[in-house]
DNA sequence: CTAACCATTTGATGTAAGTCAAATAATAAA
DNA sequence: TTTATTATTTGACTTACATCAAATGGTTAG
């Protein structure tokens, strides 16, 4: 997973400059408040959203409870999946929670650009693969783990999350209620 | 999900014929005895598998126990995700169950051929594509369901699974025990 | 056919984590 | 500051599921 970060940070330090303008002239950079929904439920994910700088969490309604499906920090990529893929409603919210400063690029924009640009494609197809490669990872976690070593793991990986993001969304993106994860913390 | 599998059956249908025998002849049909493995642990996955006629799975040792991660069927097509994306040992194994056709490609002439068949780029974009999806449907699950929802699920997406494939490999898959899964069979 | 082996079921008991409820603690608003 | 609101902790109790152990059912091999 992290050898295809570096594959995929490598690829774009070697890009073209041509494809690099292109990249840039397809991209808005916007400022959310804290809150703001990047996209909501319904809403067909038009754009893909590079998180410049700040928090966001991307979730769905079931029956009533908001279930946190990823959390996005700096330089990560938020987008509604099957709904960006597909161009269909989207069945889950994408939400910044603090002041953060968005890079979208348009989807139909970037299908054009693929066309003329071979490396969009496949850079397309690397972030793709990374995307299935964290969600493997994650799917690993909830098939092995409990709920104190997912709590863990996710520390680890992001000492900095505890500071920034409310205890609610952390338990329900581990899979675990609140009172729970409240426990989990008070031990260690 | 569905619509995506749509999408490229649809795909592969308009495939011009000159791409088709490319597909072709990088891929070879074999046929393997119940019990034969396409992949261990720490080989390189080189081939995808396309199983044309039979079952399979493909597991991982997590101290000592067999974690089923996915269970395959005709049509569906078999890889170690990252070890094949990554040319990398894989942590996981794939087992034929009974005694299954198989038409493999080999890793590298696909790389090859999709630089002179743009086509077989966007196919491949395509499949992963599904994959996360597939991933993402699949984590929701373990998120939000519980194991006799869960199973459920599994039965009406695939019938046909419980006379085909051992109670232990669908319990691992389904992230219970098998003893839980014989009394939520007992119930229903 | 019978024995040996593997697959599945059933029983008894333990445990991680959920739920409901209330008490603090922290933050924002007046 | 004081109040109002939201976030987190703590407690008591319940529940889904795991584990260990043993019994039963099915398959394969001698």
């Amino acid at each position: 997973m992290i050898s295809q970060l570096d594959k995929i940070n490598e690829f774009i330090a070697r890009l073209d400059t041509e494809t690099l303008t292109v990249l840039n002239r397809i991209s808005v950079e916007k400022i959310f408040k804290k809150g703001d929904f990047l996209l909501r439920q319904d809403e067909v994910c038009k754009k893909s959203f590079w998180v410049v700088k700040g928090t966001a969490r991307k979730y769905y309604l079931n029956d009533g409870k908001e279930i946190t499906t990823e959390l996005y920090f700096d330089n990560d990529i938020a987008i509604s999946f099957d709904s960006y893929c597909l161009q269909k409603p989207s069945r889950e919210f994408i939400q910044v929670l603090t002041d953060t400063t968005i890079s979208q690029t348009d989807f139909s924009s970037f299908q054009t650009a693929k066309q003329q640009f071979p490396k969009l494609a496949i850079l397309d197809l690397m972030m793709t693969e990374y995307y299935a490669m964290w969600l493997e990872d994650r799917l690993f976690q909830f098939h092995t783990m409990d709920a104190t070593s997912r709590y863990s793991k996710l520390i680890q990986d992001h000492p900095y999350i505890v500071q920034n993001i409310p205890l609610t969304f952390i338990a329900s993106y581990l899979g675990v209620s609140l009172e729970t994860l409240s426990r989990i913390r008070a031990k260690k």
